[in-house]
DNA sequence: CGCGATATTGATATAGATCAACTAATGTGG
DNA sequence: CCACATTAGTTGATCTATATCAATATCGCG
């Protein structure tokens, strides 16, 4: 996994070998990051954006009940926080969930690519515009769902994600998720995600244990959560493969 | 209103008056839609985007159970679809809830804005990302609020982005949406929005009926919605004037 | 004025939260 | 590599916010 993931497995987003050694001449370092390590938080002022190279982050808000709702989980090749180059700040948290690798880019170097690379720069945009639609549909599925079905639909999500980035396959793919994180990914206290996980396995629909996730029933499974994969944008279909 | 209130009341983002001149040239036409109309469905392949020049639009996502899920709310000056210029494709329904002005750029035009005029092409791209930056917000208003924290929250960004566009002031804007669309915002039923509205007023909070929202105490509701303006790029704090 | 859409209210049901105890994994230092 | 500590997962009992169902009232428009 190098910065040549960027964007692959997305459709429309063919980058040419000079555009990735841009993106590569780009980075400034490549940072180490523990596990549940706080990258940034709401109110700070970025100079740089983040690719996430490996492992696995989250974008969260805190309440005031110290309970926090996840916004995103970021797998390998995605843009963590692109978003802070046009904004310059940040209005969420960003933290690892798993150890990771992450490839710093300072925004001084966004600029001339934008100046330099109209198609790279396109290319940047689109990025952010599939994070919005994630967003999006992270808002259906915490509002119109039940327990069950946001469950489902995260599931059906991260795997289709997970799978153009080579990271899944046969409904397999590593998850290194708690109950609590799933929780707060999708709304749910952590007893119930564990009452919910349960249900998913005794209906053969999916295993979720031990930081694994195992599909048992795709076609199942995404109707309980009423999954289209289309917002995702992937070059190829979700499940063949 | 006319396509100079683009991004109006948005820190970050002067516009020119040559950009102004180049947004109105890019528009191809003008067109009045009635209240309740669909304008785009997901899946359409779309050729142009659409700027709000009165009126408000909605978009949203419908369930298998007949529910539908709010995405958004769009005000005057909002770029309702302009994602749909990078995707091409549109993962979810646009609608109108009042009668409205959409002013209709086609993507061929947003072509040339991008290759001849680098500054309004990173504008647009800002657009998008303050979208997004909403998107953020409403997951984290349904994932963690309860009811009143809801549309407490709901209100305040509301009268926010009504007011950097004029068309709030002393906490009190026009709103015209029922309780069904309001509880289809929250992620709530109709009935239950009722109950929240009358505990609202009953504690001096807010008044919101026959299509008006009086903010009673901005401090006190806004405490109750956790809501912060910043991730709104505001050029002016939101509470003043 | 009258009719359909919206809003209001009450009674009841339920999904999911909360609280509490226990068990199973995972990790750490000796 | 074991003993212990810590964290994560499991299960049951109970509670509560919100949904659901149903009936009436009010609004806004033709």
């Amino acid at each position: 996994m190098h910065t040549k993931d960027f964007l692959r497995g997305r459709r429309r987003s063919e980058l040419s070998e000079e555009e990735v050694a841009a993106l590569e001449a780009a980075v400034e370092r490549v940072e180490t990051v523990p596990a549940r390590k706080v990258l940034c938080q709401r109110g700070d002022r970025l100079h740089h954006s983040t690719l996430l190279v490996s492992g696995f982050l989250c974008r969260y808000m805190d309440a005031r009940d110290g309970y926090r709702q996840l916004l995103s989980y970021h797998v390998p090749g995605d843009f963590v926080d692109l978003h802070s180059y046009p904004t310059r700040y940040i209005d969420h948290d960003v933290g690892a969930i798993s150890g990771a690798t992450v490839a710093l880019i300072p925004h001084s170097r966004l600029d001339a690519i934008m100046i330099e690379r109209p198609h790279l720069a396109s290319l940047l945009w689109f990025s952010t515009i599939l994070d919005a639609a994630l967003h999006r549909e992270w808002v259906f599925r915490i509002g119109r769902l039940d327990a069950m079905g946001r469950l489902a639909h995260f599931l059906c999500e991260t795997y289709c994600r997970m799978k153009a980035v080579g990271l899944g396959q046969d409904g397999e793919y590593e998850l290194p998720l708690t109950q609590q994180d799933l929780g707060e990914a999708t709304g749910l206290t952590s007893v119930h995600v564990n009452r919910v996980v349960r249900r998913l396995r005794e209906e053969g629909l999916a295993i979720v244990a031990r930081g694994r996730v195992q599909i048992l029933d795709v076609t199942r499974l995404a109707r309980l959560g009423e999954f289209e994969a289309d917002y995702l944008y992937l070059d190829h279909g979700p499940w063949q493969g």
